[in-house]
DNA sequence: TCTGGGGTCCTAGGACCC
DNA sequence: TCTGGGGTCCTAGGACCC
């Protein structure tokens, strides 16, 4: 059996834990410049508004009924993450699947008392961070997660469900909708009800040579899922990424190249952080601008590739590579309004092939980007880097910030005594 | 006026090789 | 009229996840 355990509305949720004022009331989460939605509490959604909507168009019901608005705190939303899977280590083997996912394994635990055992880990998770969770336990992870919507669905499932008999399962399948199921998006599920297959159920009554053609072995992988049998293997060890992106959307249109070079520079050296913190180098860099899509009049969508002939991670290099880059595919006269950085062909530190004619000091680049590294980990994020200053026009807006309740010791909440 | 920011895997088709 | 066959690698695009 495996459990999966998935924290309700995790971003607002984690708002709600510093600011009580947000329970019960409708409450978002936003992007990055106050742009759209990208968190709902429940009673958000009750009032019908979506994920990914932007602001402008909301802001008739977002005065209407109240709405609190929150910038987004990633800070603060990794760290209560931490906390989070820290508990449910201390119950099972646990696999981090995402910001506010994690699978338990329970092979090998005794099936009759899971379910007493998930409403325990759920109370404590309750009780020791203020997050509310729900716990689905099945005989695979797809079913798993179905378990979990049925207890955000069913309160009175009290944060966890167990579904492992056969017909228990089947009388679920046939009322959830295919379009839920883990696996299956808005593309397969228009295909699926125009198949006539509606239900989880419908779906794995499906032949599965109809199934392998029409959605891959990924389908076929999902419908045996359904069907109880496990293959979705998650590995516990999270391998190395093998793409590393960073982007971002300027609050206002950017045109000129220093400032764009600055953003590119900012984008290029926190890659490249990532880069090291997973002990990699890079092959390739990807420089990408666009202008805003949106727009009727002529757009530009630029991007160039760098391929590397000695694969590094030092800031240095890949920040000159990314100007360079850039100054290919800048043009004078759009607005930019997007840009970002992706490094690619990422493999192991250990075992570069350093090329013959290689004019660089690697030993002093690695003993400078360590030096940084530590005291960006230690003083805080962009303490010291090599970007070429920066923008006050590029900088994030963010109107409703909460603090850094959990990780910045001046933000931390104070008790006052009554006397 | 205004639309997020990360990632994954799979497949088909073209280039190229022998 | 007739136009090999099998393999690899790369890329773009399409689907999905949170």
């Amino acid at each position: 059996m495996v459990g999966i355990c998935d924290a309700n509305n995790f971003y607002i949720s984690c708002e709600r834990v510093f600011n009580p004022a947000l329970n019960g009331r409708p409450a978002v989460v936003l992007s990055n410049n106050d742009r759209c939605i990208i968190a709902r509490s429940n009673e958000a959604k009750a009032i019908g508004l979506k994920m990914g909507q932007p602001i402008y168009q909301v802001r008739d019901t977002l005065r209407t009924y109240n709405v609190a608005l929150c910038s987004p705190n990633f800070p603060l939303y990794q760290d209560m993450s931490d906390r989070m899977q820290a508990i449910l280590k201390r119950f099972a083997p646990t696999i981090v699947y995402s910001i506010d996912e994690a699978f338990l394994d329970f092979r090998g635990f005794d099936p009759g008392k899971l379910d007493a055992l998930g409403h325990t880990i759920s109370r404590t998770v309750r009780h020791s961070t203020g997050l509310p969770v729900s716990i689905g336990i099945a005989p695979t992870k797809t079913l798993a997660k179905i378990a979990s919507k049925l207890c955000k669905k069913y309160p009175k499932l009290n944060g966890c469900c167990l579904m492992h008999k056969a017909e228990d399962i089947e009388k679920v399948l046939k009322k959830f909708p295919v379009g839920d199921v883990w696996g299956i998006g808005p593309r397969y599920e228009k295909m699926l009800n125009a198949a006539g297959v509606n239900t989880a159920y419908d779906f794995t009554q499906m032949p599965p040579q109809w199934v392998r053609k029409k959605m891959s072995v990924v389908g076929l992988r999902t419908w045996k899922e359904l069907r109880g049998e496990p293959c979705i293997e998650i590995d516990e060890i999270a391998p190395d990424k093998q793409h590393i992106c960073t982007s971002r959307s300027f609050p206002s249109e950017v045109s000129d190249f220093d400032m764009l070079h600055t953003a590119v520079a900012s984008f290029t050296a926190t890659c490249a952080e990532k880069l090291r913190r997973q002990k990699s180098v890079c092959g390739e860099l990807y420089v990408f601008i666009y202008t805003d899509w949106h727009k009727e009049q002529s757009q530009s969508f630029e991007r160039r590739i760098v391929k590397l002939v000695t694969p590094t991670d030092s800031t240095l290099e890949l920040t000159a590579m990314a100007a360079d880059a850039l100054r290919q595919i800048y043009r004078s006269g759009f607005g930019y309004k997007k840009a970002g950085v992706i490094l690619g062909d990422i493999s192991p530190r250990t075992g570069v092939q350093v090329s013959l004619f290689d004019p660089i000091d690697r030993g002093k680049h690695s003993r400078l980007m360590s030096v940084m590294d530590d005291l960006n980990r230690k003083q805080g994020r962009g303490t010291v880097g090599v970007a070429a200053g920066r923008h006050k026009l590029l900088e994030t807006v963010h109107e409703h910030l909460s603090r850094q309740f959990t990780t910045d010791i001046n933000d931390i909440l104070k008790v006052k005594a009554k006397d």
